[in-house]
DNA sequence: CGAGGTCTTGAAGACGATCAACAAACGTGG
DNA sequence: CCACGTTTGTTGATCGTCTTCAAGACCTCG
């Protein structure tokens, strides 16, 4: 894969200085690709993988489904995320990641990650590191599932994609391409599709965003923080030695 | 600190094979000791530690402030949790951890951990390993607030309490020592004080369980999981190579 | 013995779930 | 290119759960 258009190289680099040495080892981890269409699972619960997948392209989400048939998403996905990088360390999958749209998926051996760990502490904390931003992640969503309002939950959800999306240069400006259903919205935030959608018309009445055609404009990026009480430290994007 | 009361030690013994070597500098590696009392605040939001903090005694969570005043814990530790070790990857704290009840602490420096990271790859792992844990742990909580009932959410805390201090060896039969109020459980579960009160009561209800002077005890641990949806798979208890 | 924290109970009201139906958009094959 | 079926989005009405407010009981510790 070309370094520019990886996605991985994108996000470490936009926190550490990579060294060309660093930036090869990333470059050829890729060891092959495969595309899953929307609502496919990409990795099953209960599987004990051997590779892990970065999303080179699309949106995914870990899912938990319930005894009553009710799903949880857990956490969402974008492109240059590693979404099953801790079963290199933890063996059997406790959920399932599904795409939510298309998504072009570049496979990583554990084998090369293992090798990774042996022969390059920085590589390797620049790994933990992006696990330990996910779990940042879930932390927040942990808090806006337990003290937000859904309407905050919606606006720091899109807070967050924007962030992460501009990471990775996959925003226009203020505006990013966002091809997701009410449904798993509601999945996200854990309320009903009925609800996410009343909430939507709120938050659209805000006048702080537009949501058509599957792109999400930010009108009002202050007053959106504010409402959602979005405070980005936990995305750690600065760049800093790791 | 004498090695086999270290509960470090015993957390990662638990989970892989430790070298006596490994086991030699895991018992040098916390610098200082400090107590602190319920309701303190061990490390604070917007802090940038220089140490780790290893809990060697006593209950410790992470706390979320809101502009409302409400709070809501993201995750709750116990002895052997190392409550802020992914601050030597993020740098700024995104959240508070506070004792629940009064607290004994290892400050672990980060000089320390860095010099792990380039010493011994294994250690490394097991150190990123637990973070990973941490992580599932953060999922299973966003399953909870955002798809199970009150109800199942305290049975499916227990659940998790049970185990992680059976693994650490500080559970007596299917009985442990628990010293947490009813305000701490309802920022954990997100709801009011008041419906942790009922729920509670509920749930002694089902004779699956009594809670009597700070202690919890397991009477019905076959439908106690069964209520809650209970996988122990996220908790990595398994001995493996990682 | 008194004070503050914790637990418990009741009553009212808000919020979000559920059920049900319809509209709009999309994609596929005839 | 249109017809049709499926998915996605929208709206209204009813019901149950959980919050909030308020007060009293209990307990622990100085």
């Amino acid at each position: 894969m070309p370094e520019d258009s990886n996605p991985l190289i994108r996000a470490l680099s936009r926190r550490d200085q990579l060294s060309a040495e660093e930036r090869g080892i990333l470059s050829e981890i890729v060891s092959r690709e495969r595309t899953f269409a929307a609502g496919e699972e990409i990795v099953r619960e209960g599987s004990t993988p051997t590779e892990s997948c970065l999303i080179l392209e699309g949106f995914a989400a870990r899912s938990n489904l319930l005894g009553d048939g009710k799903r949880q998403l857990s956490a969402l996905h974008v492109a240059g995320d590693f979404i099953d990088l801790h079963s290199l360390l933890l063996r059997t999958m406790d959920h399932s990641v599904v795409a939510l749209t298309q998504c072009r998926i570049g496979l990583v051996p554990h084998r090369s990650l293992m090798q990774v760990t042996l022969a390059s502490p920085h590589l390797t904390r620049l790994l933990w590191m992006i696990t330990v931003i996910d779990a940042a992640a879930h932390r927040a969503w942990v808090v806006g599932l337990g003290r937000r309002s859904p309407l905050q939950r919606l606006a720091h959800l899109l807070c967050e994609v924007f962030l992460r999306l501009q990471a990775v240069g996959l925003t226009q400006d203020r505006a990013f391409h966002f091809p997701i259903t009410q449904q798993q919205i509601a999945d996200m935030m854990g309320v009903s599709l009925v609800h996410v959608n009343r909430t939507l018309q709120e938050l659209r009445g805000t006048g702080f965003i537009s949501w058509r055609e599957q792109t999400v404009t930010i009108s009002n990026w202050e007053r959106l923080q504010e409402l959602a009480e979005f405070d980005p430290t936990y995305l750690s994007l600065e760049k800093q030695p790791r």
